[in-house]
DNA sequence: ATTGGTAGCAGTTTCCGG
DNA sequence: TGTGCCGGAAACTGCTAC
């Protein structure tokens, strides 16, 4: 435990829903859910608008539209929260070289390691220069936690939300901690706090007062002693820059249950080499193959089978995904399908497994798929998700609103739209609607009017 | 119309070679 | 050849977070 709080825990705002309503001005100060839109969807982010109806992320998105039937319903843009992520870690990496991403929105950041003086003034001024910074750069809220620990920076970032900076002053955590939840602690989700709870504790004071012996004998050695150390306020974890993924995998939820093995199998092969192309992506390769099968009534079960050395050969992996998939019955409906190769080598090896089994059924079914998908790419009917960014030949920039019956309504505005926009509806076929990349948030320097006066204060726009 | 997608870790069971 | 044990790797499930 730190005795200045160096350890800044920053947590954009509603971050997707945040970024929705900075790109939509017709949205702003309206209740937005993103999340999946169709039958089996759940919430990713609502906005805080929409918070007040009791909608919240994880909530099925069928009973998020019972509780806010007027709130814009958006499929997640990620191509914008990750161009928005990096302009703020970014900002992020000018305060220290040490700094943990958690997600897009998420990241501790080691102060002292940047320099900054261990005291609770200079470091509350960081983080109210922070986020002056973000917020000019993005156009966005984040909030700012500041404390001697992760676990502590995190409690005060949670505590400071929306817009806002907490400072636990070192030595005062304990009597912060005490009152508070079990589940306040990082780690203890629903399966543990119950545990805890039969045994009558339900404050993090009443882990402190149960003793490390006594959590190692409910939860275990690893979880117990460890929430021990946590309630206690003994949280030494190091700020660690962010590692290599151990492992890559996709998963898909079918909107409809499916019950004909050719199609479960189709699937599976699909989801195999969307697997590898990520893997070939991050130039990785991996030895262990698994899969992943969610069935109709919810029960799921993974299959997985280690190869005799690093692999990503889509060949390979669809194979293996294949034997797998052999031994598991799917009579009765499959839910979800997913493959992921894990056990990754740091480099890209030729795969001498295969070269050494005499070439399998490398040369003749590669190609092959690859036309397959590449029509399928062409012939796939053009899908106006709700939120997606379009371009029409004459009305410009906007966004679907819905879509329907043969129809697409699409809302014209761009971020920096002082109004909200005009609506028109068009045909589903329409050649002069196309697809189109997100406008970033804040208005590009190039885009301005010559005449247009200076943006407020400084910052604008991230240079790069 | 109830329950996503991606990832990491712990703990237990199973398998296999010696 | 059979048997039992040991240790490690692999396989699998469950929990958690965002």
């Amino acid at each position: 435990m730190r005795r200045a709080p160096t350890i800044l825990h920053l947590d954009m705002d509603a971050f997707y829903a945040s970024a929705e309503q900075a790109s939509k001005p017709s949205l702003r100060g309206k209740p937005v859910v993103v999340g999946g839109i169709g039958p089996r969807g759940v919430v990713a982010t609502a906005s805080y608008e929409a918070r007040v109806f009791g909608v919240h992320s994880a909530m099925a998105t069928a009973q998020a539209r019972r509780l806010c039937p007027n709130a814009a319903y958006l499929t997640p843009r990620f191509t914008l929260y990750r161009q928005v992520s990096e302009v703020v870690m970014g900002l992020l990496r000018e305060l220290s070289p040490l700094v943990e991403p958690l997600s897009l929105d998420e990241a501790f950041v080691d102060l002292e390691a940047g320099g900054v003086e261990p005291s609770s003034a200079a470091a509350r001024a960081v983080g109210e220069r922070l986020r002056r910074d973000i917020r000019a750069a993005t156009g966005l809220s984040g909030s700012v936690g500041l404390a001697g620990s992760k676990m502590m920076a995190k409690i005060a970032s949670e505590q400071a939300k929306p817009d806002g900076l907490v400072c636990i002053e070192p030595g005062t955590e304990q009597e912060i901690l005490g009152p508070m939840s079990v589940r306040a602690i990082p780690g203890v989700g629903p399966a543990t706090a119950e545990t805890l709870r039969r045994a009558g504790i339900t404050t993090v004071a009443e882990i402190a007062e149960a003793g490390e012996d006594e959590l190692v004998r409910l939860l275990g050695k690893a979880h117990g002693s460890g929430l021990y150390v946590l309630a206690t306020g003994g949280d030494e974890r190091p700020v660690v820059a962010e590692r290599d993924a151990k492992s890559v995998s996709v998963e898909d939820t079918f909107a409809e249950d499916l019950t004909d093995r050719t199609r479960v199998q189709l699937e599976l092969a699909r989801l195999a080499d969307r697997c590898v192309r990520r893997l070939r992506g991050a130039g990785r390769s991996g030895r262990t193959v698994v899969i992943k099968v969610r069935r109709y009534d919810f029960s799921t079960l993974t299959r997985s089978e280690t190869l005799r050395g690093p692999t990503d050969d889509p060949v390979v992996v669809r194979e293996a995904a294949a034997r797998l998939l052999d031994g598991v019955d799917t009579t009765a409906g499959v839910r979800l399908l997913g493959v992921g190769v894990s056990g990754l080598a740091d480099y890209t090896q030729e795969d001498l497994f295969a070269q050494a089994a005499g070439g399998t059924a490398e040369g003749g079914e590669a190609p092959e798929r690859e036309q397959e998908e590449a029509a399928e790419e062409t012939a796939r009917p053009r899908q106006w998700l709700p939120g997606l960014d379009v371009r029409h030949a004459e009305f410009g920039a906007g966004w679907v609103q819905g879509s329907g019956v043969g129809r697409v309504t699409v809302r014209f505005e761009e971020p920096w739209s002082e109004e909200p926009g005009r609506v028109r509806t068009f045909a589903v076929d329409d050649p002069a609607l196309e697809h189109a990349d997100p406008l970033p948030l804040v208005r590009p320097a190039e885009d301005q009017p010559p005449d247009a006066p200076e943006a407020p204060s400084s910052g604008g726009m991230a240079s790069p």
